[in-house]
DNA sequence: TATTGTTATACTCTATAACTATA
DNA sequence: TATAGTTATAGAGTATAACAATA
């Protein structure tokens, strides 16, 4: 009844594991029209962080196979989004980036999801939960690395 | 070049849909062999917290359809980890339960993926970092619920 | 008529395997 | 022989629609 100020790992991992998966189930849910699948909001987003290189790299940083990642550069490229630079000094190799319309999209909320999440973020949210949640988002791409 | 106190939601929001992405697709990679899945862990974690209830309710709470939930919750109940209660009162009612084995696998790090997530959380992050993820995690379910 | 749960079917996201082209 | 990328196929996790039983 006196021990409760140490932190379980256990706890933190169940907690976590339920709460990010349904975050994430929710946020699939969010009706697209013409916009973009969760995958390519991921994609396009890393890659502007990223900045130019390859499906493969990109498909490690994000933790999927290089087939997944074409697939969904493919899209996001057909739309415009993403553009391909063969690299001049190895045939086999094809730079990808994001174009201005790609830019447009990530910068100016066309993003129905994201917009979505920001809303809620917002209106529901105090400044210290807002800035609790931005602390926390490198702490989970770090332990998705080392899970 | 000075003003970079401010939290802004769309930022925040943005960290978010790519880390909890990252996170959920690096749990799911995690090998099982005959260890149960995201959706099975989920479900039966959330039944232990939300103690004896139906089907309906349970896939509204974890926010996905019923038919889903009636799904994931017969594999738990093949493999002996919840039960089924009719209920009496009500002939088309269902009351489902975390059975004994069931409680055992959840309090006894029998499910690898939260064992190895709880692994990487030992060895890769302070106390305070724990503790930071600890107190976000009900954040992160009712943004869920709000989004 | 409304509600609980089931069965049938299909779509999205991801994986593995096999192939082509270049190095 | 190794690497970047593509194509084909399959499995997991969802959804919607249609149905049966009970209220």
């Amino acid at each position: 009844m006196v021990e409760q100020v140490r932190v379980d790992a256990e706890e933190v991992a169940g907690a976590l594991l339920v709460s990010v998966g349904l975050l994430r189930r929710r946020l699939r849910q969010v009706p697209v029209e013409g916009e973009l699948t969760l995958p390519q909001s991921s994609a396009l987003a890393r890659l502007d962080r990223a900045g130019p290189t390859t499906a493969s790299a990109l498909a490690k940083i994000e933790q999927i196979s290089p087939q997944s990642m074409g697939a969904t550069l493919a899209v996001l490229e057909a739309r415009g989004l993403v553009g391909r630079q063969p690299d001049p000094a190895d045939g086999r190799r094809v730079v990808l980036s994001v174009t201005d319309t790609g830019l447009d999209v990530l910068r100016h909320r066309r993003d129905a999801r994201t917009a979505r999440l920001a809303r809620a973020l917002s209106a529901g949210f105090s400044v210290e939960e807002l800035s609790q949640l931005n602390a926390v988002a490198p702490l989970l791409e770090r332990l998705a690395q080392s899970v």
